[in-house]
DNA sequence: TAGAATGGCTACCGGTGAGTATGATCCACC
DNA sequence: GGTGGATCATACTCACCGGTAGCCATTCTA
């Protein structure tokens, strides 16, 4: 009998099986005759849950809307996973692992804390407006039973615990600002996860522009650059030149249509 | 006792906080002659409603359990509200007025428009932090009817704007460095948003400190102000004592308190 | 070609929870 | 002390949905 496994027993995310159909067609949909690969079709079911998940919410979502959406019935659906709540879990999980393997890639690059930052925080936010990234931020405590409850929290804290630990090395490296790690990664964490509240795919950026605009916006900050005067935090008239905005720098990314 | 509640006895009738404030305390209870002011028990209503689906969710939330908390049936609270639905548009409006009000009172101040921005957002975040944060950030288009959902949008839409405008003047007056005000109203908005999904209240700093430190965080950029000696007195040196003090003293929520 | 897997469907069960019909009780006021 | 409206409880209805039993169809294997 299939998978009753509900630990993390698996590297199930990103199935190199996805690769080889058409994620946007069930493969069932394909030919008369049965394909037999599981994964390929496991897959299918996951991927199918977590758009369904994203369009109408979990709860708001039944397996028999995700059945029909394959064009199967609802007992073809369980046949692949053992209930609902361990699809919530799976999707979770494939959103997840775009990000741990950004930490694990920026592990390797050899350039100063800041920009190992940023390449994460770019895949960050590829990962949140990715398909998954509904299941990845908004799945709640309440909807999942403690245990995988615990696994999903264990995994947030992972994430958060590295971007903490970029910043710290990015604070000794001197390329980032001394700030305090802790609410710093918060808030980059929560601007990014906000991303799944209202992004849509038909937008015309890519998750990947939106994180390099919110990288522009946390870099530079809000406070003028050009002024020395940090002690008097409020501005005033433009005194002279230096700060004429006539290249602002954060506005490159205004890439149109790129799907 | 009518409790036929099947779910695990909650503790959660707060009765040692009872003295901090009434309004965790039921009407109902309080004596037994009948309260008669309408407005205070429908009030309560909402609020019990808030904090429920802050704990549990909105689809995890009977009315069985609100009222349960309530200390009355599901047909009394039907007396005050119409449907569900309605309960979390009220939690909703209960929330976000505190932020309409942080804007009101914002253009009255004689300041640089960054120091109005940061005025709203302080109480941004201890709107969010609220009681009611859960619903004004969480409550999805999917629950709600499509009038009601155009309601919420339309408000969420007026504080984007309004955080827009302020940034705009803000660089228009040079107290604000150039930026996308687009996307970096995004990327504030979702840092203060996401508070409401890891926030408790029994944290250490109230939802307007957490805002104070991210709007440091805001301010000063990541990356690092090599003019002058890039001291910022927001920002300290990552030596030891990583937790923020945190003042357990709290001016807590004062949203929605109208009667 | 028998028989075993494998994959899928029809038809159902049981629980839950939103919302309600009905009537009892309390209070203010006459 | 009777009346009417406000308030609240008992006890339902009803629809939806997660999950399952059991049977049918196809393919593989020997």
């Amino acid at each position: 009998m299939p998978t009753n496994r509900p630990k993390a027993g698996s590297p199930q995310a990103p199935s190199p099986a996805a690769a080889r159909a058409d994620s946007t067609v069930s493969p069932w949909r394909a030919s008369r005759e049965r394909l037999r690969d599981r994964e390929v079709k496991r897959d299918a079911v996951i991927r199918a849950a977590a758009r369904a998940f994203n369009r109408k919410g979990y709860h708001n979502t039944s397996l028999d809307d995700i059945a029909a959406a394959l064009e199967v019935t609802k007992p073809t659906v369980y046949y692949y996973v053992s209930n609902k709540e361990q699809l919530l879990f799976e999707c979770f999980v494939a959103g997840i692992e775009g990000i741990r393997a950004a930490f694990r890639e920026a592990r390797t690059l050899e350039v100063p804390a800041r920009e190992r930052l940023k390449a994460v925080l770019r895949q960050y936010g590829a990962a949140v407006a990715s398909e998954f990234g509904w299941c990845m931020v908004r799945a709640e405590d309440q909807d999942l039973s403690p245990d995988m409850s615990a696994h999903i929290k264990a995994m947030k804290s992972e994430i958060d615990q590295g971007i903490r630990r970029l910043l710290r090395e990015g604070i000794q490296d001197r390329s980032i600002h001394p700030c305090d790690p802790k609410m710093t990664a918060f808030a980059l964490a929560g601007a990014l996860n906000w991303i799944a509240h209202w992004y849509r795919e038909s937008q015309s950026m890519t998750g990947g522009e939106i994180a390099e605009a919110f990288i522009a916006v946390f870099e530079s900050g809000l406070k003028p650059r050009s002024e020395v005067s940090n002690e008097d935090p409020t501005c005033r008239k433009p005194k002279s030149s230096s700060s004429r905005p006539g290249a602002p720098r954060s506005a490159r990314s205004r890439v149109s249509s790129r799907r």
